[in-house]
DNA sequence: AAAAACGTACGA
DNA sequence: TCGTACGTTTTT
């Protein structure tokens, strides 16, 4: 792709490319430029781009950056069979849970419950409600809710055993738990395409009732209060230039659409289609059909 | 039905 | 406070 103005690494210089200092009009060739931009997609190297309104093709949002799949919890966390996800921008953003600190417990379940307040305050706000998997499990643990967990001889054979493995990532390679199993209820999680949620019954067996409780979230998503997110994962998502030549682009000032090309598979689709909620997991010969794509 | 315009949630 | 972009409403 030579739009990218060569090697990879190679970034226009962000600064003083406001919407009306940005290059003008005619400095290029439009339709050739647009042409270029629509011959290359998703594996065009990490590079920023502003359109004529100064509005930056940027890549993929921090916030989308830190999305992961179970099978990229996996892979960011190899060795991490005690829970504790610390991964990527996780690890900077919330200090206080990338190592257990060996701290020396003076009153052991005050700074424990006030952690656990800072670091589920952090998580449900700072990433919009939504708890990965991975946070809502080390926070069930952090929790103490041993009872919460399935019989590890059981539990964790069982899905062991129902051989869960795709191209997104199977239960069985899911970093928590004994042995690569899948300690947890899954009951306990509302698998959605916008994440995975801890039930209400969780936060409530954890006397964590007063954070705000999943379904309000599920019920804003319906009510159009709140806003889905980007998958992050899906072509367009992954996509990180705007074509310039759609009416999105075109008519971005009043459009305040984003690229038609950019526009997340997800969000196309009408929410109560999109929030599948699966309040029970009880059919685990149903997990595969049902895992978040 | 599709496109355009608008209101506003959300993150930086 | 501002830019982006989702969701809704209006227009074509």
């Amino acid at each position: 792709c030579s739009i990218v103005g060569g090697g990879g690494d190679e970034r226009l210089p962000c600064t003083h490319w406001t919407m009306s200092s940005g290059r003008s009009e005619g400095s290029r060739d439009r339709t050739a430029e647009a042409l270029e931009r629509n011959s290359c997609t998703e594996d065009v190297p990490v590079v920023e781009r502003r359109n004529r309104s100064g509005i930056i093709s940027e890549p993929l949002s921090k916030s989308l950056k830190r999305s992961r799949t179970l099978s990229q919890y996996t892979a960011a966390c190899p060795t991490n069979t005690n829970g504790h996800a610390h991964h990527n921008g996780e690890a900077k953003s919330h200090p206080a849970k990338p190592q257990p600190p060996p701290q020396p417990q003076p009153t052991v379940s005050a700074l424990a419950a006030a952690k656990l307040d800072r670091t589920l305050e952090q998580v449900l706000e700072g990433q919009n409600g939504l708890l990965h998997f991975a946070q809502a499990a080390e926070l069930l643990k952090r929790a103490g809710m041993e009872h919460m967990l399935l019989d590890s001889g059981s539990g964790a054979s069982d899905l062991e055993g129902a051989s869960a493995v795709d191209s997104v990532g199977g239960v069985a390679d899911f970093p928590y738990g004994v042995g690569g199993g899948f300690p947890f209820n899954p009951g306990l999680f509302i698998m959605t395409p916008a994440g995975v949620f801890l039930a209400d019954s969780a936060l409530h067996m954890a006397g964590l009732a007063e954070y705000p409780a999943q379904s309000e979230l599920a019920s804003a998503i319906n009510s159009g209060k709140k806003k889905r997110k980007r998958c992050g994962m899906c072509p367009p998502c992954r996509r990180r230039i705007n074509c310039e030549t759609c009416s999105s682009c075109r008519n971005r000032k009043t459009g305040h659409q984003i690229c038609k090309f950019r526009k997340c598979e997800e969000l196309k689709k009408k929410p109560s289609a999109a929030l599948e909620v699966r309040a029970q997991w009880g059919d685990r010969d149903d997990i595969e059909g049902h895992r978040v794509s």
